[in-house]
DNA sequence: GAGTATTAGTGTATGTCATACACTGTATGA
DNA sequence: TCATACAGTGTATGACATACACTAATACTC
């Protein structure tokens, strides 16, 4: 069947600009290329990806710092994982590795770039493949569920915007995790990126309710007690005129016994890779039938 | 085939912690059994949630508010619009009415009630279906499209926690409008609700990279320079021995035009649908050899 | 119709932050 | 030996959120 056409949102997409610069990247991207686009990049933003990937070089004079940048981030981390973001100040950072507050700006130039720095440490390697390789779909499973429990393992990630910030080494290791388990679908690598970004994407967004339950119980609050919050807003619906579905659906009698929240999402997950699995077969019989 | 077993990710949910929180409101909540359960919600969020649902009583004595507590969110949303969350100070909202900075007290207690106003503001209605109902699959993509719009043209609510924020009326709005078109399909209640997280997982996760584009086109940046931004840090992978399967996927000579990033969202959508009427297909047809 | 409670908006003060800038002391290459 | 460039410090500043006390307006009570 391959890709459908289908029926679009009540607003289309603002005419006049072709938005495909999320395909940028699968265009036509040598480095050459890259190099030479990137002349027009905002100075800021390139010296914050640089922050991130290219390796400080230690000046010969001067007395020795007596920090690491990484000594920086993991007490950083450390706050911002033990009294949440709102408590990693630079001061906080600096109490905790014993300088002044001062101190910590000759590791990063702003508290913006010490969070990339701790949004990219923060999101960390993806687990390595043991064994024998497996199935595509099991793979790309296991990789989504690491992912997910990254992400509530560390619940201030989500709090920062880490889409928008520059994406640094770690970023891309989850990304070529999944490429690799994906390549083996046979798909073409256009395919295989959209296929990445759908996985992404649900994962991202899948994993939100159990990011913030992650965050409440870092500050202390019962799981009951977050349950009971959003459960008493979205109990609004019932009796209320405006929400008869959702309100049916809520006061509708329980059936089977209740999932946790990642049965939840691997629920979701294996609609979404049956969904996957059948557009590969659709896509390489179409392709066996023409070779 | 129902729901599969399947592989999980490395680590296992926290055990001891039965993380079905997500699913309280599914099982047993009568209006009463949340009242009751609500007892134990910490005050905090209790009025944070009443200020987005309850009418606030206007009192008899005293002066006339200059203002509604609508003004001052409409205020509040054009700066966040205009200017950038970062720009949303009391102050700005303040001078914006025409009052002074403390003015803003008086209708909010504080600038986390005015968030939690601005996003439900923000999250809106979703579109009415106009004309006779269609199949369950069309809406609920027009649904997806039209959520993924909302959210890329109000980028600053995606900065806010907005998943954890207090969900007022127009949140449950939009899960009435594809609790609607999930009835049809069939599905156990249960089910539809299993439905509704999953495409809303993907509706949020899916739309992350359009809406940092438009949060970066809101600050001025042209799409091509956001592109090139996004692609250098990218095309990092590009001869890193760290990075090979992506970096080929990178490389790989470009086989078709490429997609706008609303048609790499639909493209994902799709697969999901497919996923989930596969779903509805082998359910209903189980169903139906028992009766 | 006078008095009083209650509330809207103001002005000022405070504490918390990020961060600029000037300064001190140190290690190294010339 | 010394000049240079850098590490860490101390102090100052300006942006914010917000507490508190004050003024003025409004409507119920007697």
């Amino acid at each position: 069947m391959g890709r459908k056409k289908t029926a679009l949102g009540p607003r289309e997409e603002r005419p006049g600009k072709p938005a495909r610069a999320g395909q940028t990247a699968n265009r036509e991207l040598t480095h050459d290329a890259l190099m030479q686009a990137s002349v027009r990049i905002d100075p800021e933003l390139r010296r914050r990806s640089a922050l991130l990937w290219e390796e400080r070089s230690r000046p010969t004079r001067g007395p020795k710092p007596g920090l690491t940048p990484d000594d920086v981030v993991q007490a950083a981390m450390q706050i911002a994982h033990e009294d949440g973001l709102a408590a990693l100040t630079m001061h906080a950072v600096a109490a905790r590795v014993g300088f002044t507050t001062m101190a910590i700006y000759r590791y990063f130039p702003n508290k913006e770039a010490l969070h990339d720095a701790i949004v990219d440490a923060g999101i960390g390697r993806p687990p390595r493949w043991v064994g024998a390789r497996k199935h595509w779909r099991i793979e790309v499973a296991q990789w989504a569920h690491a992912k997910r429990e990254m992400l509530c393992s560390r619940p201030w990630l989500a709090e920062l915007p880490f889409v928008a910030a520059p994406h640094g080494p770690n970023w891309l290791s989850w990304l070529e995790a999944v490429t690799d388990s994906l390549s083996s679908t046979g798909l073409s690598p256009a395919d295989i990126g959209q296929m990445i970004s759908v996985v992404d994407g649900y994962t991202r967004g899948a994993s939100d309710t159990a990011i913030s339950l992650a965050r409440a119980r870092a500050r202390g609050t019962s799981e009951e007690e977050w349950a009971a919050a959003v459960g008493a807003d979205l109990g609004r619906a019932i009796g209320d005129p405006r929400f008869p579905n959702f309100a049916a659906l809520l006061t509708a009698p329980p059936e089977a016994q209740p999932h946790t929240m990642m049965e939840s999402f691997d629920f979701g997950l294996q609609r979404l890779l049956d969904g996957i699995e059948l557009y590969i077969k659709s896509t390489t019989a179409r392709a066996g039938a023409l070779s």
